[in-house]
DNA sequence: ATGGTAGGGGAAGGAT
DNA sequence: ATCCTTCCCCTAC
């Protein structure tokens, strides 16, 4: 059983090697190597490290150190200089430079420059048109060898590679160089991180964790033995349910619940009908009894019927994943290194990961199912569907439109006492499980991960993980791996912190330091750099809008030049092709409707990976963090914004803006069928639709208030982005609320859990702040215990300002006439439609409405008087960029004559820039423009 | 520990 | 009472 068990795990492992267009090797490139500890095996690793050669004659000169006498040049800014070479069997080498002087009279100079650019301190005779100039110099790896020896560093190997680099790292020069690529056994002596010579610094370290002799002897899978197919997988699908114990306030399990799927295809996706048949699907459940408890009178056959079941069934392999989940979370001392696979002499650390979004599995989980794929349907929801919230009940639902029945936790002690109530608690696992299961194949979790996985060159198990910043590092890693470069080390998190505070030191002593460790340590810290400039849209409604599409740059590492003094870099001119579009192009072309399955996971999978990349260059703690790059790619759309008029996926048929990412739009899709059909739809047609508004606010009002409305309807949902001890004014948020007193019901919750709840009143009973009023659903449906619905507050907070809001731009209705719609006091919403006469009042709304440019655009110019030499010359307007000028010195900044430079005095200013405003609102040539923005 | 910033909107609480 | 700032969440890109 063992040989099997290890065959299913290589076929899985094989599978993680990257297979099609670009096979690649993993080469894990961590921190600075250590010692191997005790637990590790590795048998026949090596260090690689990079020498930056100062000199790029040292690799000829490590090359043919065995010949007595050799040529060749010193590459120079004219062209190539040659040289002629002699050297003796012992080092140091003489090099003469005789051809110099002999070929190129006068570039003596040149050539002597160039050599101590390359040499540094080598002294140098001066040279005659008569005598050899002669350089002595040891070379860089008879330096780097002795530096080698004096370290216990047994053998090694050193070659000269000529390699590029494109990094944040200014002590190594950008561009293809020379550099020594030196290979030693792992069990020898780190080298020190800051070690160097004369001649060479140490740049580069990569831990090769493959136990080949080159990355280049790793094949695809396929070409070392022809499959037909991937190989299909089992997937086990898994539902616990525990309950508290009070006494040490830890979650136990009580049952298990595994339906298992065999012969699972990863590639093209599955159907529900094909894997949701009997023969594909197997389950069973165990239960233990509650501490103290027995099981109920009837249930222990039923009980050893399971297990018969379990017993029997052909897979017994999934007897070690079930205890290793037991394991997981009771463990005896004498079974620890049964958990999982790894030998081990300590219980690992069960986790969370973290406290972010629910975590998923921890380090510690992750090493007991080390080797087997874990599939976290709620992680993969979150990455890949979007939803109000992530729990199973709401994604069976909206995802595979089934209804799932919730069992409160504080039930399910309950359960226990009649056999009838714990088979149903056995089936509502097993039931969970399925879901889960279906849930994986409706979003084609495995598909996709694996198109991820190739494209990005990672692990499997960590696409599974979420994990988005190294997957992008780890497709970096391999693009720039395979054109040559040699990649930003990876720097720990303490190393990280270390630099951090030497920065900080430094900066504090230099200049007057700001406290901003404690600012960011409190609050959200703070942008790192300028993102993209919104525009202030055109409110109104439009009819065929088509959107112009964001145009694309060519920008890279290896394309954007470095700016040392920390201003925005310029735009690349070489062009090389996107990824993206050529996928695109492959699935154009596909017909065959399987293969067009295959080529659109693909296609998301390329998406999700392309829409990552820009956020990870901005994450500080990316390996390929790089903050010029980001902000060059927000600068340069900034300064194009005139040709960006809005960035949308999709062709609308018609389009109502509001504010800033505040629309709402009739969107155009084009269907399977090639036909165009509408989705979204919101509708805004101005005829006479302000009755039916009226009318359906009237009848929502009287059902509201008839309690005809069902109560998922009130629901409002917020999502906790900490844990709700944490919140240092949990009394301000009302989810925050809710989720304590659930907590205290035993329902758990996680940073990421949307939390539902509804604003109620009691009878009677006025003036309680509005965070106490807000109640989970369930409650209520429980009951509730006196508290019902605050229908007032859904139609005065909820319901009135969105639909006044929207209808801003409708003619015929106004916030008190939606007011008196919804039975409230229309005179309380009056405020902003007092005015004399409807058209002043008309004016106003249309033109707050409008942008700056159209709403002055027929008015004059203002004109200034110059107070100097009495010149007239137009008011220049702000056209600086820099926002954090002052008001006061930007304007007289601004208000210099050009025709005496003279700046005028200050208090003339700000009145005449004040009345521009009432200007734009009496001219009837707005007035025109707004009437043909409505109709 | 493990993409980003810009922006809207709700609610509370302090300053005026 | 009425701003204004602050925090939080959510969403668009």
């Amino acid at each position: 059983m063992d040989q099997l068990y290890m065959e299913e795990v290589l076929a899985l492992e094989a599978l993680e090697v990257p297979s099609e267009a670009s096979p690649r090797v993993h080469w894990w490139t961590g921190p600075r190597p250590r010692q191997p500890s005790r637990e590790s095996t590795v048998m026949d690793s090596a260090l690689v490290v990079y020498m930056n050669c100062l000199a790029s004659l040292g690799h000829l000169i490590s090359l043919n150190l065995s010949n007595n006498s050799l040529s060749g040049t010193i590459p120079g800014s004219l062209g190539d200089i040659p040289m002629l070479w002699t050297t003796t069997n012992a080092d140091p080498v003489e090099i003469h430079a005789l051809a110099v002087a002999v070929a190129w009279p006068g570039l003596d100079h040149l050539c002597q420059e160039h050599i101590q650019a390359s040499f540094g301190d080598i002294p140098l005779s001066p040279p005659t048109s008569t005598s050899r100039t002669r350089i002595v110099f040891r070379s860089p790896s008879l330096v780097l060898s002795e530096k080698l020896m004096e370290l216990n560093v047994s053998k090694f190997s050193m070659i000269p590679v000529k390699r590029s680099y494109a990094f944040d790292r200014m002590d190594v020069r950008s561009g293809a160089h020379y550099y020594f690529k030196l290979s030693y056994p792992f069990k020898d002596p780190t080298l020190p991180g800051d070690l160097r010579g004369a001649h060479f610094t140490n740049i580069s370290w990569c831990k090769v964790e493959v136990s080949v002799d080159s990355p280049k002897d790793v094949a695809n899978i396929s070409t070392l033995k022809p499959v037909s197919e991937i190989p299909r997988l089992i997937v086990a699908s898994i539902s616990l349910k525990t309950v508290v114990n009070q006494k040490q306030n830890l979650n136990e399990i009580v049952s298990a619940s595994v339906v298992f799927c065999e012969h699972v295809k990863v590639d093209p996706p599955m159907p529900q009908s094909e894997w949701n048949k009997q023969e594909m699907l197997e389950h069973f459940s165990i239960v233990r009894k509650l501490d103290g408890g027995v099981y109920p009178m009837g249930f222990s056959s039923e009980v050893s019927l399971i297990f018969l079941r379990f017993l029997h069934t052909k897979a017994m392999r999934l007897r070690h994943l079930l205890i290793d989940v037991y394991q997981a979370c009771k463990v005896p001392s004498n079974v620890r290194s049964r958990v999982g696979r790894l030998k081990r002499s300590q219980m690992p650390r069960l986790v969370g990961g973290g406290n972010n979004f629910g975590g998923g599995a921890g380090p510690g989980v992750m090493s007991c199912v080390a080797g087997r794929l874990l599939c976290d349907t709620y992680l993969s929801s979150r990455e890949l569907v979007k939803e109000v919230s992530y729990t199973l009940t709401q994604l069976s639902k909206s995802q595979l439109g089934k209804e799932r029945k919730e069992i409160s936790p504080s039930e399910i002690p309950n359960m226990f006492q009649t056999s009838s109530t714990l088979f149903e608690l056995i089936q509502s696992g097993e039931t969970d499980a399925w879901l889960s299961l279906s849930l994986m194949f409706h979003l084609s979790v495995l598909p996709l991960t694996r198109q991820l996985t190739n494209i990005n060159g990672n692990l499997w198990s960590k696409t599974l993980q979420g994990a988005r910043a190294q997957r992008v590092q780890y497709l970096l890693l391999h693009e720039f791996y395979g054109r040559k470069y040699i990649v930003p080390d990876k720097v720990s998190g303490s190393e990280k912190e270390k630099d951090n505070e030497t920065k900080r030191k430094t900066a504090q002593q230099d200049e007057d330091f700001e406290p901003d460790s404690a600012v960011e340590a409190k609050n959200k810290k703070a942008p790192a750099y300028t993102g993209g400039l919104v525009l202030e849209p055109k409110k109104g409604l439009y009819n065929n809008f088509y959107p112009s599409i964001i145009q694309e740059y060519n920008i890279c590492f290896t394309t954007v030049e470095r700016s040392s003094d920390g201003s925005i870099s310029s735009l690349p001119n070489a062009d090389a092709p996107g990824v993206l579009p050529q996928v695109k192009q492959w699935l154009k072309k596909t017909t065959d409707v399987l293969k067009y399955q295959q080529m659109d996971i693909q296609q998301q999978a390329l998406k999700l990976t392309a829409n990552s990349m820009y956020g990870c260059l901005g994450f500080p703690n990316s390996r390929f963090y790089a903050k010029f790059i980001a902000e060059l790619i927000t600068s340069q759309v900034n300064k194009k914004h005139k040709l960006l008029e809005i960035d949308l996926d999709g062709v609308f048929k018609r389009m109502l803006l509001l504010k800033k990412k505040k629309y709402a739009c009739v969107k155009v899709e084009t269907s399977a069928d090639g036909k165009l059909r509408e989705v979204n739809k919101f509708f805004f047609d101005f005829q006479d639709v302000v009755d039916a508004i009226h009318d359906k606010l009237r009848k929502l009002q009287d059902d509201m208030r008839n309690g005809r409305i069902d109560l998922e309807k009130y629901v409002i949902t917020k999502s906790l982005s900490k844990l709700p001890e944490d919140y240092p004014d949990s009394k301000n948020q009302p989810h925050v609320q809710v989720a304590l007193r659930r907590k205290q019901e035993c329902h758990k919750c996680f940073p990421g859990d949307t939390i539902p709840y509804v604003i109620c009143c009691q009878e009677g009973v006025l003036g309680v702040p509005l965070t106490e009023r807000a109640r989970h659903p369930d409650k209520l449906k429980a009951g509730g215990g006196g508290w019902t619905i605050d229908v007032d507050y859904y139609l005065s907070q909820q319901i009135h300002p969105i639909v006044s809001r929207l209808c801003t731009l409708i003619e015929g209705t106004d916030p008190s006439h939606i007011a008196d719609c919804l039975g409230l006091d229309p005179s309380k919403f009056q405020q902003h439609s007092v005015s004399t006469t409807l058209d002043k009042e008309d004016a106003l709304v249309a033109t707050s409405v409008l942008d700056d440019e159209d709403r002055y655009n027929r008015c004059k110019a203002l004109e200034l008087l110059c107070s100097s030499c009495a010149a007239r010359y137009p008011f220049p307007g702000d056209q600086s960029e820099d926002e954090n000028a002052g008001t006061q010195s930007l304007l007289s900044k601004l208000l210099v004559c050009p025709h005496c430079s003279v700046g005028q005095s200050q208090n003339v200013t700000a009145p005449k820039l004040t009345n521009l405003e009432p200007l734009s609102i009496v001219s009837p040539l707005v007035l025109d423009r707004t009437a043909e923005f409505i109709q």
